[in-house]
DNA sequence: ATCATTTTTGGAATGATTCTAAAAAGTGGA
DNA sequence: TCCACTTTTTAGAATCATTCCAAAAATGAT
């Protein structure tokens, strides 16, 4: 492995905060300032196919890279806003419903977060 | 509900594909051969804010839109091909482990498919 | 060292989606 | 029916994430 694939899977694995290629672009250039945007995607795509980081994809915003350890995401689906949820493993189960072998599952609950929804019930009162 | 918004509604909803944006747009021209993409993206974000419809996501693909009858997809991870598939409905069960109320959740089961599953086998043989 | 392979670089290109401002269509009274 | 108002559509430019390209650099094995 690349000092850069080295250093950007450390970023990804460390961080809890769902990272754009950008922001991990930005970490990584604190490290080594002369890397290029490219290089990040390059090894991120690598990194991925090679199944050492998760990319996390919602509507409308760029792609997000996320440790690998198995784990569940709530989405507000107003704003997009991204949290961890350690929801019980299902993949046994789901395993044995879909009948083919399963290499992950990805499960995302759509909610509205409170932020969101102080901000839909004041609209409402204006109305 | 425009005319636009119906016929693009009537669209998602009989379609088993996960049609994207533009292949949307493709059918609507058949019966509206006078319209515009972008009034295909309105009505799309409308229908999906509305909760008339899904979004599918797979990274590195195009939006995909979705009937909204509850049901969970299996991507291989190779080639990005969608299937649809009718596992249990977890939304109980979920609702009661997150502890927020749940719009909905999307549940993506990760595989190879047949056909990437022969080719990467052959690409072994060959090397 | 030398050749082959992989990675990185810089910058252009792509492609999905959104934005913008203007035109058109629809709506609900007076 | 006509007016004022709101919503939708249009055309095309703009944005922005991501990929592609060809050249340069780094790496690795012999």
């Amino acid at each position: 492995m690349t000092k850069y694939a080295k250093k950007i899977h450390e970023i990804v694995e460390a961080s809890r905060s769902h990272m754009t290629a950008e922001q991990i672009f930005q970490e990584l250039k604190k490290v080594y300032p002369a890397v290029v945007l490219a290089t990040v995607y390059n090894n991120l795509n690598k990194l991925w196919q090679e199944g050492l980081i998760r990319k996390v994809s919602v509507e409308g915003m760029p792609d997000r890279y996320d440790r690998i350890q198995r784990h569940d995401h709530l989405v507000c689906k107003v704003c997009g806003r991204l949290m961890d949820l350690g929801l019980a493993d299902l993949t046994q189960e789901l395993q044995r419903q879909a009948g083919v072998p399963i290499l992950s599952y990805d499960l995302k609950l759509l909610y509205i977060c409170e932020q969101c929804r102080e901000r839909q019930t004041k609209q409402m009162e204006q109305d």
